[in-house]
DNA sequence: ACCTGAACACCGTTCAAGT
DNA sequence: ACCTGAACACCGTTCAAGT
């Protein structure tokens, strides 16, 4: 299987023979990896085997398991669309992005506590969100130090309800404490009867009203 | 050592002579070692030899780590302060109440992403929690089908901000990129001149502008 | 009923040895 | 330069054996 890999392309006078690995081939079969059977599949181990090698083979091109994810994330931030602060305006902009955004990190959520403490300067292609997200507000008119806050603000709603997606439907059932709960039980089954997604409306609604509460405070004052 | 905590309440006679774990021991040692070292020196191992005791001797009364850190969870929920539905105004109630919920949070990050995922049916305080909050939506005239979604992306800007809350000062430091990014850099020099912590700018900004959207949404159509 | 000690089935990672 | 195989230092968890 090797060679297979090692002859696909021409190679070129006086390159080394048969060079298997590098970081995007690393990268994309810890993707497919994680695609296909989910994070907790995610192994060293694992990973070697797809690529028909041994572990240790692989700490010749990645320091740690940790960055291996870090190669994931760069990978998965190009599904967030930061295109539409060209073209929208601010508040439409920040609908499709933040939502772009929660959708990608839904299938990824357990990237998000590592993104949300790592050094933004080991990722080039989120520095490129940010500056296009700062393009749209500075373009708005906002005031420059009010545009960091309100884009962390809206990211600490993006993965919270990235990871509330992937809660099960029924997370809200009192099981054995029903009956007792008569305020958020009526709640619930007046959510319930709309017949639509909790997780959904939420971030909907929530997206909505942060947008909305953030403009109304981003330009005036 | 087992000894002292045998003999320190007087035994009410036909009791067994010591009893020395059980689930409160186990849960407010699991605690203490978090508290003290933090959640990366949680480990079964070290929790038992905290309590002078062999690691396979906690199966006798947890299941899991995973339960173990349901049992600090329930502990933890302790510290948020839902009393205040029943003495202020709505908006005013959730402003006191999100703060107490993502400062607690952020000194137990690691607790976030399993809350998010497991059934609130396992965690009696929360779901006190939850009927204190929506006794709050109900007296405030909320239509009953909005109270569920608004509640949950509270919660998601709150399990966001809480992650974001343990993030390093510098995290937006562009590093090489310094210079690439004319918009966004400005934007932060601009923030970085008021001062203020950014983490916390963002969570008062963004608290501020989804309680006030949400009460406008909420009552009204 | 509850604890100990050994064991199991994993992890991520290192390193000497080979080519 | 890059791979293999053995080894290390851990994990969480199980289980027979003791009391």
């Amino acid at each position: 299987m090797p060679e297979e890999a090692a002859q696909s392309p021409r190679r070129r006078a006086g390159r080394p023979r048969s060079v298997v690995l590098d970081r995007e081939l690393i990268a994309r079969a810890a993707l497919k990896l994680v695609s296909t059977h989910g994070y907790s599949t995610l192994t060293m181990s694992a990973v070697a085997k797809s690529l028909g090698v041994s572990p240790s083979a692989l700490y010749n091109h990645v320091d740690s398991k940790q960055e291996l994810m870090q190669w994931i994330q760069e990978i998965v931030m190009d599904g967030v669309d930061s295109s539409v602060f060209a073209t929208h305006a601010l508040d439409e902009a920040l609908f499709r992005w933040a939502q772009s955004y929660r959708d990608v990190f839904a299938e990824h959520s357990p990237l998000i506590p590592m993104i949300a403490v790592l050094p933004v300067s080991g990722s080039p292609r989120t520095l490129e969100m940010y500056e296009a997200v700062a393009g749209g507000f500075v373009r708005a008119g906002w005031k420059p130090e009010s545009i960091v806050p309100a884009i962390v603000a809206l990211e600490s709603f993006i993965f919270g309800s990235a990871l509330d997606a992937t809660a099960p439907l029924d997370i809200f059932n009192p099981g054995q404490y029903a009956g007792k709960l008569p305020q958020f039980e009526g709640a619930l089954d007046a959510q319930r009867a709309t017949g639509k997604n909790n997780s959904e409306t939420a971030f909907l609604t929530g997206l909505a009203a942060i947008i909305g509460g953030l403009l109304v405070a981003g330009t005036n004052n």
